[in-house]
RNA sequence: GGGCGUUUGGCUCAGUUGGUUAGAGCAUCUCGUUUACACCGAGAGGGUCGGGGGUUCGAGUCCCUCAACGCCCACCA
């Protein structure tokens, strides 16, 4: 049987692709004959591309589920991707920006859908793509996508659902306003960047001062310009309560705090001390004020605004007294809100002042801080400027600063809905692994916080809400009397709420339940209008685990594969998907969406930053693939993957001219082209967009990190190969246990005991050690010493056969258990397999499966394993040690072969007598006397092994290196002084050996006596070979 | 400010319930073309486990504390 020399990853990956396509091999549908297995991927956002990240996500899911598949199960796994509302719509929009300065008003809804859904075809691809080339078996019949019409069905009905039960309602809120966007973002799609900025001062005249009444009212704030929008001013409605508090509160901290905590609370309650004695008198005075309904003169504006008493005000910050901004920050819009205060808008939509702000209109904010300071200036209202570093929230999408802004949105209410997610978790319906991102989990849905999910994108499902605002109560009545009296409202194809606003104005909102243009326009002739919003794109992430199955119709699928298995993702979404993903689930049928939950680590760069598009360092798989290959790829990531720690991977470019490898740094991996440090030649990057820049070969992103994957491959593909030139005269034969020799049932024992660890690795998502403990077997076993072993016995007429059949059972259980981190080279080696010995199997053989990926998983066989043998054989193998360790120390020339001898027990010997023959090719020793009685020579190189009752001596009346042997014995005889030393110290004292429990002491003393008999014996070689110069 | 995690040889990581001399891969050094593999084989050097304190006969492993780094959440006009 010929099989290539190398393994060409890239041509069999594809071959191998398509057959398994062909044969159908990843579909899955409902078997009443088998238990199902299902994962639902994480879908990528079409943003862009996938890096390393989604690498080792998409690894992991598909070594679990084909695991499963080879176990028996009906294995599913669902691919496809998330539209990513406003991830993607803000790439296209910046795109459009770039390169042909154009917004998206210029295109308009339509032209600007019709973009993204060309991005979202263009990135869909590629990450398919990506997937397939990684081998992963999706049920490629089976993709989906967020925002295609099956998705979209189960957010009408989902959406229907909510609204009809009342969960989901129309408020005016403040809202995190993006001005690039123009529309609200969630909380989590914020973040915070600390800035230089400065502690304006202003001060509020006050309207009519009494005397004994300060005639002004100082005021700080980081953004003067709010001051447009003010609408009160606050002081705190018991100031020396709330400086006792404070101070109390610092007291109570003392207790357990560390010395130089202690330093720093003693040093603030000082300051606090001081600052009560200054301000309190005014503070109360303000206080006073307050109560009595005075006012102050809004600078600029001239406008008279109360000045109230609220706690919000907190008398140990700023001034002690705050002003009051309602629609424009969230504190003051509490605030507002106890004290029933008008609330100024003074923004439009796109970050420019409205007519509120007077003289101000139509200005930037940045624009509009700089006048108003000025003008407060002029008018002598404005005190100190202090420097200050102050958080500024930015829009994680666009990047660009968040305004509060006061908005109409839909929410939806949690507290049910995230009452019972929780209790999914807290009874374990739903378990999630690690178990330390339970609390996480638990902690966010506490806060019942309701849920924005308005959007003013262009891209997502549009809210199925038709309106009629600004009505009176009778006129929205009417309306919904009308409404209610068609056939559809009793078939529950609509529903209708009125809902009232503060300003006593009514709206009619009716929501339709799936897409129906004749009732939609039914109901726009009674003047209703289609909301313009488009739902939070998690709105339909949500709904992922059976909007993918077919809910809201009753599917086979959803019956069979639902809830889904495991669910493998990465923890930074465990809020905001995993959890709502849990509380629709629950909603909408009724049943957790999934069993477990597993958080795997993030890939970091070189630097310990996690990988990201917008980032710009992160890593395409492709790029892997094709150096190393896809099992490279997988094999390197599931290996470097541990359970506790998140992983580093440093990553270099390739020279395409040189291929030198580069570090990236943090400069060179935005970049769009590099110069090759060693060739001096330029290459593009990924970023690269200009023809200037695409004209320079393109340089891949790769890490060396996978070289040792890579090669384990090949040394897998090379011991096939070994074994396959060995089997042109194989044929199918029935071995019985007990025939065979030591290193068979070695073999035997070790299959069985690697097959039960691997399967539990798995099991319990050790993915990390599954790999390493086959990587150890496959290379350092299996290889290392079966395969050697086999050489000498191959060419052995009487045991040719014998051996030929435990070796197709080896390397047919490797590949099994190998199969689902490195699918391809295992399946292609199985093809070869099958062709040279279509029948294997101990003891009785059988016809192989043609293909591997579903193929049964191994069982660890309970009467292949054995104790003793792997103990035994483990002793050989530490006797072949030894004896390379002192030939490399003499410096004997691999060709010589070494007389030795081994003094050992009585059981010992008889298992070493059978693997004599082996000694000479695993160490060039040829045993000449074995046993209890066995001699030293005249000239020894001796050597102990620890832990076990055998001396090894090799002759090197020969080979005599004098002063090297004189070294190794002198450096032996220190290591065990020094150990002895260490343990009569231990054995002499007292506390030790009473309490200590008596087998460690036990072992202790016989471990000593063990040493100084080695000892002695080395000391007598020491001084014979001294003797001998 | 609250929570979680990390800190072990040059690099990337293991280290199960505390118990002999702390492991692996890469890198380094020495030797090597033995009929699968130089993407190989053999051997070697290199760490006292972030600092300090404690519990214990015994601690990388448990407790306290300090420090650094990372992530999540909250946030002060």
């Amino acid at each position: 049987m010929t099989i290539p020399t190398r393994f060409e990853h890239t041509e069999t990956a594809i071959e191998i692709s398509k057959a398994w396509d062909d044969a159908g091999c990843a579909r899955a549908k409902p078997n009443p004959n088998k238990k199902p297995f299902t994962i639902v991927i994480p879908p990528p956002n079409v943003t862009g591309a996938l890096h390393l990240g989604h690498g080792l996500n998409n690894t992991l899911q598909d070594i679990l589920i084909r695991t499963k598949r080879m176990q028996g199960f009906e294995a599913l796994w669902v691919p496809g991707t998330d539209h990513a509302g406003i991830a993607t719509q803000a790439v296209v929009e910046r795109r459009l920006k770039e390169l042909e300065n154009k917004t998206r008003h210029d295109l308009g809804r339509d032209a600007l859908v019709k973009r993204i859904w060309d991005w979202k075809d263009q990135y869909e691809a590629r990450i398919i793509d990506q997937l397939k080339r990684m081998g992963c078996s999706c049920d490629w019949s089976r993709v989906r996508f967020t925002l295609d019409e099956q998705c979209a069905a189960a957010v009408r009905a989902t959406f229907f659902d909510l609204f009809s039960k009342k969960r989901i309602y129309r408020g005016k809120r403040l809202v995190n306003w993006d001005t690039f966007l123009q529309t609200a973002v969630s909380d989590d799609e914020v973040i915070n960047k600390t800035e230089k900025g400065h502690f304006y001062h202003i001060f509020y005249p006050v309207v009519d001062a009494k005397p004994g009444e300060p005639t002004r009212i100082e005021i700080a704030t980081t953004r003067p310009e709010t001051l447009l929008g003010d609408t009160a001013l606050a002081v705190h409605p018991d100031p020396e309560a709330a400086f006792k508090k404070s101070i109390s509160d610092l007291q109570e901290k003392l207790v357990n705090a560390s010395p130089n905590e202690k330093i720093e609370i003693a040093l603030q309650t000082k300051a606090l001390e001081q600052r009560k004695t200054e301000m309190l008198p005014l503070l109360v005075k303000l206080r006073d004020m307050a109560l009595d309904g005075r006012c102050v003169t809004l600078p600029l504006l001239g406008r008279e605004i109360p000045l109230i008493a609220d706690p919000w005000a907190k008398p140990e910050m700023g001034t002690g007294c705050v002003k009051i901004t309602p629609a424009h920050d969230p504190n003051d819009y509490e605030v507002g809100r106890r004290a029933s205060l008008p609330m100024i808008n003074i923004l439009n939509p796109d970050g420019t002042l409205n007519a509120e702000a007077g003289p101000y209109e139509g200005l930037t904010i940045k624009k509009a801080r700089t006048s108003v300071i000025e003008d407060l200036e002029k008018n002598q209202l404005l005190g100190d400027i202090e420097d200050r570093d102050i958080e500024l929230p930015l829009s994680d999408r666009s990047k660009t600063p968040i305004e509060p802004y006061l908005a109409d949105q839909w929410f939806v209410a949690m507290d049910e809905l995230a009452q019972s997610a929780m209790d999914a978790v807290s009874d374990d319906r739903v378990k999630i692994f690690p178990v330390r991102y339970r609390k996480g989990y638990l902690d966010w849905l506490s806060e019942k916080r309701d849920w924005p999910v308005s959007r003013q994108l262009w891209w997502g499902h549009q809210i199925p809400i038709w309106a009629a605002t600004g009505k009176t109560q009778s006129e929205a009545e009417a309306l919904a009397g009308e409404i209610r009296n068609w056939s559809e409202y009793s078939s529950g194809k609509l529903t209708e709420q009125i809902d009232a606003d503060e300003a006593g104005t009514f709206s009619l909102f009716v929501c339709l339940r799936s897409e129906n243009r004749v009732l939609e326009s039914k109901v726009q002739s009674l003047g209703l209008v289609r909301d313009s919003d488009v739902l939070d794109t998690w709105f339909s992430s949500a709904l992922w685990p059976h909007s993918t199955l077919g809910w809201p119709e009753q599917t086979d699928e959803l019956a069979y594969f639902y809830p889904t298995s495991t669910l493998v993702t990465s923890r930074d979404i465990i809020t905001l998907w995993v959890a709502r993903m849990v509380l629709m689930g629950l909603n909408n049928v009724g049943e957790i969406p999934f069993h477990e939950v597993f958080i795997h680590p993030k890939i970091l760069d070189g630097m310990g930053e996690t990988m990201s598009k917008s980032k710009g360092n992160g890593v395409d798989p492709n790029d892997v693939v094709d150096k190393f290959g896809p099992d490279a790829l997988r094999f390197g990531l599931a290996r470097l993957a541990g359970d506790t720690q998140d992983v580093r991977l440093p990553v270099q470019y390739e020279c395409p001219h040189c291929e030198k490898l580069i570090d990236q740094t943090k400069k060179n991996q935005s970049a769009a082209t590099v110069d090759c440090p060693e060739c001096k030649k330029t290459f593009s990057t990924q970023w690269a967009e200009t023809a200037e820049d695409k004209s320079h070969p393109r340089g891949a992103v790769v890490s060396e990190r996978f070289e040792a994957a890579r090669n384990f491959v090949n040394k897998l593909w090379n011991a096939a190969r070994f074994t396959l030139m060995n089997f042109d005269d194989y044929s199918a034969t029935e071995v019985r246990l007990e025939d065979l020799p030591l290193e068979d049932r070695w073999l035997l024992s070790r299959l069985s005991t690697v097959t039960h660890d691997v399967t539990e690795a798995i099991n319990n998502y050790h993915f990390s050690d599954a790999s390493q403990t086959l990587y150890d077997f496959a290379w350092n076993e299996f290889c290392s010493f079966y395969v050697e072993i086999a050489k000498p016995r191959l060419s052995d007429e009487s045991q040719r056969a014998m051996t030929q059949a435990v070796m197709a059972h080896g390397l047919d259980t490797l590949l099994r258990l190998l199969h689902p981190i490195m699918p391809f080279v295992t399946e292609s080696i199985w093809r070869y397999l099958n062709k040279a010995a279509s029948e294997r199997g101990i003891p009785k053989p059988s016809l192989a499966p043609e293909f591997l990926m579903t193929a049964d998983w191994p069982t660890a066989v309970k009467d292949h394993y054995s104790e003793s043998i792997e103990r035994q054989f483990n002793e050989f193998q530490q006797v072949v040690g030894a004896i390379r360790s002192i030939r490399a120390s003499q410096g004997i020339k691999p060709k010589e072969i070494v007389p030795v001898a081994i003094r050992c027990s009585e059981s010992s010997m008889q298992l070493l007598e059978p693997m004599r023959i082996y000694f000479q090719g695993l160490a060039g020793a040829e045993i000449v006397s074995l046993g209890p009685d066995a001699k030293p020579f005249e000239i020894n190189a001796p050597l102990a092994i620890t832990g076990i009752d055998i001396d090894v001596y090799l002759d090197l009346a020969q080979f005599i290196d004098v002063e090297a042997e004189q070294g190794r014995l002198e450096k032996i005889v220190d290591q065990i002084v020094k150990q002895i030393t260490g343990k009569q110290q231990k054995l002499s004292n007292e506390s030790f050996v009473s309490r200590a429990p008596a087998d460690v002491v036990a072992k202790e003393r016989e471990s000593l006596s063990e040493l100084q008999q080695q000892l002695a014996s080395v000391k007598q070689d020491l001084q014979r070979l001294i003797a001998k110069m």
